[in-house]
DNA sequence: CTATTGTGGTCTATAAATGGATCATTTAGA
DNA sequence: TCTAAATGATCCATTTATAGACCACAATAG
């Protein structure tokens, strides 16, 4: 019972994703290391690696940010150090917010 | 002839992607928005919502980037015009490279 | 306090992603 | 130019993700 992945997306998704595949290329590029070696460095098939590279929505959040790190590019405009700030901040935020989100009974926030 | 996925992943991404897992679960929780809802207008299950939101690296970037886009999170910090921007510049910047990564025979660029 | 709703977990079947191999083509370097 | 290497594309087998249902529990509103 599972028929996931006629997905659709929106432009903004589609950029991002495109723009961050983009990117890793570029990244890769410049620093001439094929991508057989890249794929290595990182785990996965060269096949996953093209397909990253490509664009495909449809590859997992890990491995494409993996890749990213391995090339350098800094997710969320954030260096290793700042990435743990914001993280740290993230949390004790989240921590101070209501554990569930109720909806009040009759419509206050459908502002979509 | 596939056995994927005892993936090791390095402290930058996996802080990455914590980040963004309690971004997202942070952003829902202040419009109150219950996970079902989201789930529905993501087109995705409660259940992946929550892997998402617990920052499981194995969620296809295209769906996490989706949700994020729902609540506003902006990645890369770009709007959907700067976004859109960064894009043709880093298109045209990558179409300015060589096709090919070859290697010089000897070490220039081994700096890992 | 209590009723109600959201949430976290588990389970199963199915769809999809991934690895690994292969082949043809393109490209950069000598 | 020559040629070794990198890339792009396809195939298949297997692993994995996902949907959808369910349950027990937690937490919020009243």
């Amino acid at each position: 019972m599972a028929k996931a992945a006629n997905r659709t997306y929106s432009l903004y998704t589609r950029e991002a994703v495109e723009l961050l595949a983009v990117m890793i290329r570029e990244a890769r590029l410049e620093r001439k290391l094929p991508a057989k070696e890249l794929a290595e460095r990182a785990g996965i098939s060269r096949g996953l690696l093209q397909r990253i590279e490509k664009g495909d929505p449809n590859c997992s959040l890990g491995t494409v940010f993996e890749v990213a790190y391995l090339l350098g590019i800094s997710l969320f405009n954030s260096d290793e150090r700042a990435l743990a700030s914001n993280l740290a901040m993230s949390k004790e935020k989240l921590s101070l917010l209501p554990k569930m989100a109720r909806k009040p009974q009759r419509g206050v926030d459908d502002d979509f």
